[in-house]
DNA sequence: AGCACGCCGACT
DNA sequence: GTCGGCGTGCTC
């Protein structure tokens, strides 16, 4: 017999290694074997069995480290799709989907017991049925229903010993769901006893019980289907995803809960333990390698059902996947900015397809991708109008910073500062958000007209304060304020722009009696300093928070009824297509912080463009206005999500053979493209220098994904190599600069 | 990716 | 005449 393997390595292609007779038991596609290649020994994964091969001259398998495949069926269809999506080299996908704890296999051999899902008269219905088809299997369960009461539980190798049965049988009694794999022997009753929390089942409202009884119903066909709950801030969606995770239990189902990085909080981890009625799998970034090994092993034996975690926790092996939830769908931390660069949110339906399971997006501010998919029947809408308890949306009011009477550069309007003070004389708290962290944007030369740049990067450096250093916030270059302009030596070098810290200072300086705390990740960097930082907020230690993106989601504070946008048009002023869509959602997001008690929340956004429709329909709160004007607009220029984009940036040391290269790749592009696809470019990118490499890029734009991927792959099978030149591929970008 | 093979320039 | 630069191509 013939495996066909890939390897961890960048190239389209599986290899043939002859099984040995020694391994033939072991061997079933998805599990990991170490081959001979080259003169080294590596690491590979099996995609599928044969009897031949083009090759004659093949070398074998030299050992399979685990028991069973780490790989399931549909994860490895899974690593396929997203391989031909993303234009990702197969072995690459698999690579990076796996844990790093995981891979280094340790703890997989020993000790490795199963015990069965069903009760005993259970089992032996399933007996009855395989015992003609499946003979070994059927021995299998014989041999554990006759011995169920064994202390010793069902050590894998005796099992099958004593069955008379191979590996594989054993491995399709597992992954049918009748047997779980696990580590130790707790047997009690043939089944795992769980500490099951309590729970205080909250009432639901009417939308949240219609939205529920959908997604129920959908569970109820087992059959593959995607909702789109858009619920404004403070509307429990969170509270129907608990419901929803519970409704799967009981159907004997598991569950994958997506969450934003930044979301992962033990608040959230804490709610979730509390509510949902069997243990946790938690997937975090800061989980070690080796309690990332422990998690995924406890969902691959089927002992953990239901995971939560960010990005990658959709590669989860969850055994009978009934459900998968993404919530706030519109992040973009979904994607991920390195090879494979997949969306997680895209990966969540197409896993949801090979599972059918039923996939649940949420969010106040759905991307536009997931709206539009709405009305193309691909995902039904679920609308959640009302907060819980009936509680009113902030008045949101838009102050215009060009008026005579205001000063941009104190930060603050008349009607903000005025507002303020009402709630410190009321003993209420107020949240100011700026999305740019440090003193003052940039140092500019009046002379010369010239900004102060980082030395390997593009972009002009900020100047911090506390530090009393410039820094770069692209690469982390730091060094001193210089009070001579290094281009012209011109004497005097201005600050211009906000900074979070200046916030702080002006409204120190305007409420001197008032303590203002700054969350940004200067602020936040030492550990455990985010959550004492939150906690003393909540405590009241401080009146008036500043900060950055990090405190604009998620954060519930009843005594918050006032929300401060100190300059909306920051992320309107970015080069990318979206920032409408960022701002509007930014807008909202920040906003529903504000009121989340029972005193109404007042929200003030400060703008230079207070015409701006994405300014307009966040202040009236109407998320229908904002997708319709944005919508004509990405329709007009063919812009997702009426298209596909690939984009492509260039990127290497020397300026000269970055541009030549991007030429040159626009020029086969250009040659190979099909009626209906535009090549946009090359232009050097928005952030044309970043740790010291010129960036160019282009980009092709299409209806069809798929002639898209043709032409890129054959531009990219064409284009002949530049020595030192990084060419990355990105396929759907969300990130343009 | 990583490593060998191979083809042109400056050196004992 | 040889050492070594790195461009090209293959790895079951």
């Amino acid at each position: 017999m013939i495996a066909k393997v890939v390897l961890e390595i960048p190239v389209e292609k599986e290899f043939d290694y002859i099984i040995p007779d020694r391994l033939k038991d072991k061997i079933s596609p998805g599990i990991m074997v170490s081959v001979p290649f080259r003169n080294k020994t590596v690491r590979g994964y099996v995609i599928s069995l044969s009897k031949v091969s083009r090759l004659k001259e093949l070398k074998e398998i030299k050992d399979v480290p685990d028991e069973f495949p780490i790989l399931t069926k549909n994860i490895l269809k899974l690593a396929r799709w997203i391989s031909d999506y993303y234009l990702s080299p197969i072995g690459i996908v698999i690579k990076s989907l796996l844990p790093p704890g995981v891979r280094s296999n340790k703890g997989w051999r020993k000790n490795l017991y199963v015990t069965p899902n069903l009760k005993p008269e259970e089992l032996k219905n399933v007996l009855k049925k395989i015992e003609k088809r499946s003979p070994k299997q059927a021995s299998i369960l014989h041999v554990i229903l006759s011995s169920l009461n064994s202390a010793e539980g069902f050590e894998i190798n005796r099992l099958i010993s004593s069955a008379k049965a191979s590996r594989s049988s054993l491995f399709s009694l597992i992954s049918k769901g009748h047997l779980s794999l696990i580590e130790k022997s707790p047997l009690k009753e043939g089944k795992i006893i769980f500490d099951y929390p309590k729970s205080s089942e909250l009432t639901l409202t009417d939308e949240q019980e219609y939205a529920l009884s959908k997604i129920n119903n959908a569970l109820d066909k087992e059959l593959f289907k995607t909702f789109l709950i858009k619920g404004v801030t403070g509307s429990g969606k969170t509270e129907i995803y608990l419901n929803a995770i519970n409704s799967a239990i009981k159907k004997d189902k598991g569950a994958v809960v997506l969450v934003p990085e930044i979301s992962l909080t033990p608040q959230t981890i804490d709610r979730f333990r509390q509510r949902v009625k069997e243990p946790l799998a938690i997937l975090h970034s800061a989980l070690s390698a080796g309690e990332r090994s422990h998690q995924w092993k406890q969902i691959r034996s089927g002992k953990a059902r239901i995971v939560i975690g960010a990005r990658s926790a959709i590669f989860s092996p969850v055994k009978n996947l009934g459900l998968i939830i993404v919530d706030e769908e519109h992040e973009k931390s979904y994607k991920q900015e390195e090879q494979p660069r997949y969306n997680a949110r895209d990966l969540a339906v197409v896993r949801g397809k090979l599972e059918k399971a039923v996939v649940v997006l949420g969010s106040a501010t759905p991307s536009l991708e997931s709206y539009y998919n709405v009305s193309k029947r691909k995902y039904s809408l679920l609308n959640i109008n009302k907060r819980v308890d009936g509680r009113a949306l902030p008045d949101i009011e838009v102050v215009d910073m060009r008026s005579d009477r205001q000063n941009i550069k104190l930060s603050c309007s008349q009607e903000l500062a005025g507002e303020i003070d009402k709630r410190i004389a009321a003993g209420e708290q107020s949240i100011l958000f700026l999305n740019r962290r440090g003193f003052s944007a940039s140092l500019i030369c009046p002379k010369c007209g010239e900004t102060i740049k980082c030395k390997s990067c593009s972009i002009s450096m900020t100047y911090h304060r506390s530090k009393n250093m410039l820094m770069c916030h692209l690469c982390g270059y730091q060094k001193r304020l210089l009070e001579i302009c290094p281009s012209c030596k011109g004497q005097k070098v201005f600050q211009i722009g906000l900074g979070t810290e200046k916030v702080q200072h002006h409204i120190e300086k305007l409420f001197p009696k008032t303590k203002v705390l700054r969350m940004d990740s200067d602020t936040t960097s030492f550990k455990g300093a985010h959550k004492k930082l939150l906690t003393e907020f909540k405590h009241k230690k401080y009146q008036i928070m500043v900060g950055t993106q990090m405190i604009a989601k998620g954060l519930d504070f009843p005594d918050v009824t006032l929300v401060g946008i100190i300059f909306a048009d920051l992320s309107l002023s970015f080069p990318d297509f979206r920032s409408s869509e960022t701002t509007f959602q930014l807008l909202t997001q920040a906003a529903g912080r504000a009121g989340r008690g029972s005193v109404p929340g007042k929200v003030i956004i400060q703008t230079c463009l207070p015409g701006h429709y994405s300014i307009k329909s966040a202040s009236f709160q109407n998320y229908e206005a904002f997708a319709e004007k944005e919508l004509e607009f990405r329709k007009e220029l063919n812009y997702p999500p009426f298209a596909h984009i690939i984009n492509f940036v260039i990127s290497g040391k020397f300026e000269k053979a970055v541009s030549k290269q991007a030429e040159k790749l626009t020029f086969l592009l250009k040659k190979h493209i099909e009626p209906g696809i535009n090549v946009l470019g090359p232009c050097p990118c928005a952030i044309s220098r970043s740790k010291t490499k010129f960036r160019w890029q282009v980009m092709i734009k299409g209806k069809s994904v798929s002639a898209l991927h043709k032409c890129a792959r054959n531009v990219l099978a064409k284009l002949k190599k530049s020595k030192g030149i990084a060419i990355a591929v990105d396929v759907d970008p969300l990130n343009l600069m």
